[in-house]
DNA sequence: TCTGGGGTCCTAGGACCC
DNA sequence: TCTGGGGTCCTAGGACCC
């Protein structure tokens, strides 16, 4: 049934990305706000006010995101203006994504409103069109949202193929359509071109996604490197990118940053910033459950110039004490006397936290032999795998390397 | 009206090891 | 006396996205 909506070889991916997210969660919320002008701003009292999302009625007018809420009342004065209710977008995020489960467990959230799913052997449920037209009218009736769906055989059509019909659109984008549908837009457009790409790429006389499709590979490495290359073949539909429903989970960093009310140079005041941030970095990491191996420290100045310093460490940390120290220590290391403007707290090199006790208990090596027989048995095993993998670290009894090959190793130093 | 906060991926150079 | 090439780790910055 169905059979001709499904290509024999090849994939159907679907895109599917919520219309003006927080606004749409606001308006469901308080429908009062159905129909008006309204806009979700980061914070509509202080400097850090701009435009995070506005509803479409507010796009009439010229509000954009990114653009400073002060500029946003002067295009629209009516304009309702709200701060941010994360849970509220978190809650309505998971029912969402549920609805999307309910089709395939094949779904990849890539953020809070967009996610893509392979419904490629989907085709008892339905066509692709219809499929994707009952996700719509689910997360419609049920959580009262807006979303607009792409469908094609790869990630990065789908992607494009959403982005075409907005709000409340279904869009398919075949190979074949490429030529009419995806080549005449502007190169900016493009998913992976931004400002600074599109600008290299006016410059060798690319104007739009069909002439970058059809521009020599080799200057187009020239300009952008291996980029170069790849958006050359997104241009021409080629993508065998996964949708991998474990990525979510693999994240790599956990950060959290700050806009200051005003510029400082008070260390004091600074001290005060950084241990807030490493209090709520820590939160974050417990509530993941990872431990830290790097941290890094973002030092804005007043001209927006940004620095970042970052440590790796011998150790896996956890504790907002010990990013704080970190932090701290690379402010004093590296500040320029310069006011400060914005300070930010990132912890990467993550490991799970169960993954990590269990390896420390494995490295106590104490435990297992004598100080003479372990350095025998490293001796033995560096014999027969070639090379000793703890050459890396100047003790051997704590290290901290965490490889499938030292796992392995030490399989056979607890025999 | 002056530009937030959360991320990811890529590049490039230097240190160090074999 | 002068000197290769490959690989990994670490650091910093840039581009991009939502």
């Amino acid at each position: 049934m169905q059979s001709k909506w499904y290509p024999k070889k090849g994939r159907v991916i679907f895109h599917v990305d919520m219309n003006s997210f927080y606004a749409s969660v606001e308006a469901a919320f308080d429908p009062s706000l159905k129909g008006k002008p309204l806009a979700i701003a980061g914070n509509p009292e202080e400097r850090r006010g701009i435009i995070v999302t506005s509803s479409y009625e507010a796009r009439k007018y010229g509000v954009k995101t990114t653009m400073p809420l002060g500029e946003a009342r002067r295009l629209c004065p009516d304009l309702i203006v709200m701060g941010p209710t994360f849970e509220r977008y978190r809650t309505a995020s998971k029912e969402m994504f549920k609805i999307l489960a309910d089709v395939t467990p094949l779904v990849q959230p890539v953020s809070i409103d967009e996610g893509y799913m392979d419904i490629t052997n989907c085709a008892e449920q339905g066509s692709p069109p219809e499929i994707a037209e009952r996700i719509q009218q689910r997360i419609n009736e049920e959580l009262d949202l807006p979303c607009s769906i792409g469908i094609a055989p790869n990630k990065f059509l789908a992607k494009m193929a959403s982005d075409m019909k907005k709000p409340m659109g279904i869009t398919i984008l075949r190979k074949r359509d490429l030529e009419t549908k995806l080549w005449p837009l502007p190169i900016e457009e493009m998913y992976g071109v931004g400002s600074k790409t599109a600008e290299k790429l006016r410059k060798v006389g690319i104007e739009t996604i069909g002439d970058l499709a059809k521009h020599p590979v080799l200057e187009l490495k020239g300009v952008l490197g291996i980029n170069g290359e790849r958006l050359k073949n997104r241009a021409n539909g080629m993508d065998d990118r996964p949708v991998d429903p474990e990525a979510v989970h693999e994240f790599k960093s956990i950060g959290t940053s700050t806009t200051l009310p005003q510029d400082t140079t008070d260390d004091t005041e600074v001290q005060t910033v950084i241990r807030r941030l490493s209090n709520k970095v820590e939160g974050r990491m417990k509530n993941k459950k990872v431990l830290a191996r790097n941290v890094q420290l973002t030092i804005r100045y007043h001209d927006r110039k940004t620095v970042t310093r970052s440590r790796q460490l011998q150790e896996f940390i956890h504790s907002s004490e010990d990013l704080f120290q970190v932090a701290m220590q690379l402010f004093d290391d590296h500040w320029n006397q310069q006011p400060v403007r914005l300070l930010g707290v990132t912890a990467s090199d993550l490991a799970e936290k169960s993954e990590v006790s269990q390896q420390l208990d494995l490295f106590n090596f104490e435990q297992y032999a004598s100080k003479e027989k372990l350095y025998q048995t490293i001796d033995d095993l560096t014999e027969k795998y070639g090379k000793n993998p703890f050459r890396n670290l100047s003790n051997p009894t704590n290290p901290q390397v965490n490889t499938s090959f030292q796992k392995d190793f030490l399989d056979d130093f607890k025999k």
